[in-house]
DNA sequence: GATGAATGAGGGTTCATTCAT
DNA sequence: CATGAATGAACCCTCATTCAT
């Protein structure tokens, strides 16, 4: 019975377990860091929360940091994912030649890439309040070492070098007026952070109303 | 008579004391909790780096949440009297009659009004990053409770209560077009917002560059 | 099965390891409160005694006050097991019918419980000095709200009942001459106090010489 | 005008002064050790009450202990010479010689001495609550060393020696059966104290029906 | 591996005492 | 002398981390 096959679905079942387990345990923290404010929230509650002990959560993690630094990639890798999908353009788009004007058509594709981004964005943000506070402590940044921070992929930065990508592009198909693509970048990602944040306030979805203004007001402002 | 005016020299001695070692508190409390996030930062280095004891800060502040507070209210107070004063109409505009159109010069009214609204801000927050620490802390509101959130004056809620104010305005001059202020307001600050974290991250400086693109972006948008 | 009964001895294990380590903290706060006064009396310094962290003491205890109360519960009943078994009329006591009166039986009847009273108190209060100090603080009370002192048992309170009981029987026995039980009943604890600490003071054991002089002065006063 | 007598009657005013700050930094103190037990209490507060600085507190009594010592000694003075010029035989005994037998004299004039006694210490202690308070903390003497502990005067130690005292002279004159005149001293006071808390938990006077209860009980014994 | 009791460094807070005015 | 702000040692309590079972 100790036989090959055996300890290999053994070995598998482990393997799901741990995966379980640590699963479990992001989403325990995920749960307290977003709701408690991400410095507040004891490993003990955190692995409470998971329904482990303590010491478990350090079989799976280093230590506090090593957690939250997991937590932090998860989440960030998942909403670039999203994004990164958003923005990549549809699989077959096959656009009619007839578009009428070559800069009209560039304007289009910007605009729909742009809709799609902001509408990732706001989508995902809408279901992970975590991201929307370590937004913010990761410029904080108290007591980490600089070698860490720069090898340490930060969800801000990942973002804004995609948003500064699209900007680039709509910039050089002369979609947008010539600026400085990170100033762009900068303001179209503190657009999605405004309309998020006043989703939270307000208790509603961001995504829905959000989305179409931010593009507007960003394409052609909100004077009339 | 020499006891009279020496007692009230002294007295006006102490007074101005009792203030510089507050203001002294207040600044050191704003250095630290400004660079290491609201969180993190001793009572202890507080008192150092003001160059008190302990027990001074406690003389002055009935304890850590009532000092946070205080710096709190401080910096919003200082912010908003700046915010007001900028977007309060010029003194005496006397703008020419000779303005084209009743529109034309709404617009420009408005346009000058989110100009100095949006540089007053920009301006203020290039040297008090305190505040961009806690506009983020404040949402989290971790452990307080409902009534005193509610009656406690908020940064980002004064701040948004102004913008959509400003917002309203222009709706109703017909300079913007219609669409829910609230929102357009949120999408302002976080403009404002993008635009001074990238400035603290490039190192430069804010008001200079951002201004004018912020107000240009939402008025015109970025689109050619 | 082996882990079945593994788990269970393991459990059976933590449980007295935990019942040991709650006692032996107990243990530590009476040796340090009894012998340094309620108040003071540093938690590290009951950890220490107890051979445990600080941290450990918290782990059993809320804080300082939950300590102090504990102690007092235990002790208290203790103390109240103790008197409440003495006063018991003795399993079959079987007294000859040729007990010359009624009220002879009575009294020495009431006298016989008096006597396992005090001996009783005198006996373990030699023993556990704490309560002694307690007795006082207890009426001090300075921060304590009037509902969780009206819910309280205080032990000062619960002997006074028992005492008054006593009284009770005893006059409606007409063993004792007729006044107000409550004030009997404080006369006779004020003397097995006065005995108990005039032993503490001279060093030597109260039960022994002190009992049987409270009851006779009790009885029959101290004149000739 | 700088001339003797008012130089004389200025230092007489300081005097004065200087007695009646004391008096009230020592009133203040016993307001507020008496009620919230002797150990809370911070300088701060009693200098509050006494209308004066924490500083001037300093400039009166030594330091903490000191000021409680003070108190302790000046409410130790003023019982004991109440309870001393209770017990001292009435200013003009002139019994009259009509008495019965010798014995019932002595019996008599021990009875009247017992009365004044207890009588005294109950109305005082009415009174002072602080000294109830006090006469535990005194036993505990947690960080006192030995010497200062001899050389203080106690108040229960003062007491006892008087009441122990008392008691000698009425085993001398075989008014009271022969015992442990100390132990007897230790009963009594024991039965005073008792009587005393028992008024203060009653919130009624103890001296007045107390006196006669004791002094009844401790002569002739509380059967019938 | 899981468990959770034990650990103890660290931080907030108090308050007796000092001393410049 | 009175004043009261400043001081800082001392103490309570928390919680990340370890490790024996």
């Amino acid at each position: 019975m100790n036989s090959a096959s055996s300890t290999d679905s053994r070995v598998r079942l482990r393997a799901r377990l741990r995966t379980a387990t640590r699963e479990a345990i992001l989403d325990a923290a995920a749960g307290i860091l977003g709701s408690d404010g991400a410095t507040q929230a004891r490993m003990e509650d955190i692995a409470a929360k998971a329904g482990v002990a303590v010491g478990t959560v350090y079989n799976y993690f280093e230590d506090r940091r090593a957690l939250v630094q997991a937590l932090l990639d998860t989440q960030t890798r998942t909403l670039l994912e999203v994004v990164d999908q958003a923005v990549a353009p549809p699989a077959s788009p096959r656009r009619r030649a007839t578009a009428s004007t070559e800069a009209g058509a560039a304007r289009d594709a910007f605009e729909a890439s742009l809709e799609r981004f902001v509408s990732a964005l706001l989508g995902h943000v809408d279901a992970k309040r975590f991201l929307l506070h370590v937004l913010h402590e990761e410029e904080a940044e108290h007591g980490v070492d600089a070698r860490s921070a720069a090898r340490r992929m930060t969800v801000m930065g990942e973002l804004l070098t995609r948003a500064e990508r699209l900007m680039d592009a709509g910039i050089r198909s002369k979609t947008l007026r010539k600026d400085d693509p990170g100033l762009y970048a900068s303001l179209l990602l503190g657009m999605v952070r405004g309309a998020s944040m006043r989703a939270l306030r307000e208790g509603h979805d961001a995504a829905a109303s959000g989305t179409a203004t931010i593009v507007r007001v960003f394409m052609a402002g909100a004077a009339r």
